[in-house]
DNA sequence: ACTATATAGTACGATATCGCACCATTCAAG
DNA sequence: CTTGAATGGTGCGATATCGTACTATATAGT
């Protein structure tokens, strides 16, 4: 029997592939995080970064959803971030069971400040893959995301 | 002033690339542990594999090293697969502070067992990329990770 | 040998993460 | 309207993760 359109093992490609990428994730998750303040994490960042690029008064559960986290992991990061003054939950007009989670001036210039400071990291390492190299990876791995994200059903 | 060698904002890329990573990473990281049974982390499965791989009879901080986490979180994992009869921690003959970490057959049994059960997710999601361009992908990816393991001092 | 320092592992406490159960509100069916 | 199902959020308990501090052993310098 001829190989078939996969191939034999890809699967073991695939394992290489989710470990590499799970390295680097941890790694550069905890390169992140050095710089951050005290007890802060990186999905505290992420959330603020994330408000930033789309805009403010998104819901918890709408923010959940696009860090593919459980909603109660979002409560507690959400708890956090407004503890830390950082964020400002307000009732949500059209849905009095829902929320809607606003930065405030602190958010903001944390999120500056943070990446600001995350900066050099970046630069250090910067060397290791050309600029185009760096986006061509981006839009393999988008299309490799978007592929597993459908196979959630 | 013209611009430098990295350019303006690499910065920015790569904080997208690091940002897909990280979601790739959590994707598959979910999808692998719903294969796992009950109480079991995709940790507990890395150790498991990667005393496959190389060889049985690693101390706990050469896995700790391995997997880039602090020891204190190794030796948890390790409970953690000692305690369901995975792995036999055994005294170091040549080195009275240290263990070996040994794969039991049960451990061999159970790694057979996850990668048939995983099998499925990673075909389904097979069509996404081409065989080369995995290997492409792990090749640049691998020289990120050393660039940054470098990085780290 | 003797002492200072480094190394391997663990105990403990602080968060983080997440599944399950629950409440309030909304929506859909009649 | 009324009622049952769906949805948004949280409380709670079980682990996971990790930093700090500690013990035991090894190693280096004298």
């Amino acid at each position: 029997m001829p190989d078939t359109k996969t191939g034999p093992d890809v699967t073991g490609l695939y394992f290489e592939l989710f470990n590499e990428i799970g390295i680097i994730s941890q790694l550069s998750r905890a390169s992140f995080e050095a710089r951050l303040p005290d007890g802060m994490v990186l999905p505290h960042f992420s959330v603020i970064n994330h408000l930033i690029r789309v805009q403010d008064g998104r819901t918890p559960l709408q923010l959940a959803r696009a860090f593919q986290v459980p909603k109660t992991s979002m409560t507690h990061t959400l708890a956090g971030l407004e503890k830390r003054g950082l964020v400002e939950m307000r009732a949500n007009p059209d849905d009095a069971r829902s929320k809607q989670v606003w930065l405030t001036e602190a958010g903001r210039t944390f999120r500056d400040e943070a990446i600001a400071s995350l900066a050099p990291d970046v630069t250090e390492i910067s060397d290791a893959l050309e600029p185009d190299e760096v986006a061509e990876m981006i839009a393999t791995l988008a299309r490799l995301r978007k592929r597993m994200d459908a196979a959630r059903d």
